[in-house]
DNA sequence: ACCATAATCAATCACTCGATTGCTTCTGTC
DNA sequence: GACAGAAGCAATCGAGTGATTGATTATGGT
C-alpha cells in the first residue's frame, strides 16, 4: 500500500532502436518476463479472485522471482489493475458487428471454451465491486445495445421492453457456466465445465433469445412493415 | 485446520430444563452469542467472500471475543459451513408451490432486496465451487423445474427446450443485480444496489418470461388442447 | 574493453492471519 | 454458599502475507 516503488512503472513498450535477433534466448527479457507474470496473474487471480490470490504462486506459476512483481507492476493492486485493463482490451474484438443476437448471446456463453479465465474475471469483479470502481467500460456493450433498441424499433420486440435489462438478462445468463456451477450440477446433472454441456448451453441461449424475437439483425427487412 | 477442538459443536438446542425466565438480560447466553457469532459470519462472508474474510470483522462485528469462533464453530471453515447450511434451510420457504413461473422468477430477483447477504453468498459460492462440494440441495429447484416440464408437455415451451437450462439462465438473470453490477452501471446507467432498479429489473425479467411463454401455471388449462 | 543501468535474485522485513493456551467469570445445582 | 462446568477473555503463537532491501548479473552503448 505504502508506494514507494515508482520507479520503472512507466516502461511499456520501450523505443529500443535494433534490438537483438534472438530476443528468444536471451536470459533477460523483460517483455517476455511481463508478459509470463501477466499470464500467471491472470490465472490465478480467475482461480481464486483477489483476495485469495497468492503472490508467491504466480511468481512461481510465471517462473520468476517473486519481487520482479513489485518491480513490474507495483504490487499486488497494481498487478490486478493491469490484469483487468489488458483483458478489456482484448474483450473488445469479440464478436463482429451486425452479428445477430441470438449468435451474438451463443458466442458469449462459448466464450468460456476460448478464455475460462477471462469470464471468470468478470464474474470476480462483479462482486468484488464497490460501486467507485471503472466497471466496464460503456462501449463494449454499446453496439448490442443498440442493436436491441433497432429491433425494437422494427417492432420485433414488444414496446413496454427495456432493451437495457434484456441484455444485461442475456449476458448474466451467458456466463452462468461459471457463475452457477453448483446448480448446474443440481439442476441440470451435468458437469458445468465440460465442453459438452456448454455447447448445449449455448445452443439452448440462443434458442431461448430467439423465442423473445431477437433473431435477424435490425439489417434485415422487418417482419412487417414499419406500423407507421 | 487441526480439528483439536471438536467439544461442543454438537449442541444445537440443547435440552435445557426450566431455563431462566428472562434470558434477554443475562450476561452469558451462548445461544445469543451463537446467533450474532452466525448474523455477522453472515454479513462478513457476504462482503469478501471466504478469501476475503476476517474472523476478527466477524467477531468485531458481532461484540463478542474472537475465540468464540472457534469455540462455537471449530474456526473459520466450520463457521463458513455452519452459515451456509443455515441459510440453505431458509431458502426451502421461498415461493409457494404452483406459483406461476413469471412471478416466481420476480420474486427469485427481488430476492436480493429481501436478503442480499443470501443471494451474495450464492454467488460466491458459485466462483469457490470445487465441484467436490456439496453444491445445491437438489430439491430446492425441483419444484420448478417439474413446472417448466409440465409447461412444455402442454405444449406451450416448444419441444427442443432443454427446461433444466431455461431454469439455470432465469436463475442467472434473476441475480444479475449482484453478480454483474458494474455491466448494469455501464449498460443500464443505473445503481442496481437501489431498490427502484431491482424492481424494474425484476418486472422486466417476468415480462421476458411471459414473452417465452411461461405464464400460467401447470394446474392452469393449457391454452390449446392437449395435442394427443 | 569498459561502464552505466536495467533486470534479476536471495534474504528478510513488518505485519496480519487464524488458532491455541491458560486463565477468569458467570451460571445452575445441590 | 460451595462446587463443577460452561462461557468468555487477554495474550500470544506459528505460519503465512505482501513488500522491501541490498547485492549480483546480464545487456547495450560507446
Amino acid at each position: 500500500m505504502i508506494s514507494s516503488v515508482t520507479r520503472l512503472y512507466d516502461r511499456g513498450v520501450s523505443s529500443n532502436p535494433r534490438r537483438s535477433p534472438q530476443p528468444s534466448e536471451r536470459q533477460r527479457d523483460p517483455e517476455r518476463t511481463r508478459r509470463r507474470i501477466l499470464e500467471a496473474a491472470a490465472a490465478e487471480f480467475a482461480a481464486h479472485g483477489y483476495a485469495g490470490a497468492r503472490i508467491r504462486a504466480i511468481a512461481a506459476r510465471a517462473g520468476v522471482n517473486q519481487q520482479l512483481v513489485s518491480y513490474y507492476f507495483d504490487g499486488k493492486d497494481g498487478l490486478y489493475q493491469a490484469m483487468t485493463q489488458q483483458w478489456q482490451q482484448r474483450q473488445h474484438e469479440l464478436v463482429p458487428p451486425g452479428t445477430p443476437m441470438p449468435e451474438q448471446i451463443r458466442r458469449y456463453a462459448l466464450e468460456v471454451l476460448r478464455d475460462p479465465e477471462g469470464v471468470r474475471v468478470l464474474a470476480w469483479s462483479g462482486l468484488q465491486h464497490t460501486g467507485d470502481g471503472p466497471g466496464a467500460p460503456p462501449e463494449t456493450f454499446e453496439q448490442s445495445l443498440r442493436q436491441l433498441r433497432d429491433l425494437q424499433e422494427s417492432g420485433r420486440l414488444p414496446a413496454e421492453v427495456d432493451p437495457a435489462c434484456v441484455l444485461v438478462m442475456l449476458m448474466s445468463a451467458a456466463i452462468a457456466t461459471t457463475t452457477l456451477p453448483q446448480v448446474i450440477e443440481s439442476v441440470c446433472g451435468a458437469d458445468p465445465r465440460s465442453a459438452e454441456f456448454v455447447r448445449h448451453y449455448a445452443d439452448q441461449l440462443a434458442l431461448i433469445s430467439r423465442l423473445i424475437g431477437l433473431d435477424a439483425t435490425a439489417e434485415d427487412p422487418p417482419p412487417i412493415d414499419a406500423r407507421r
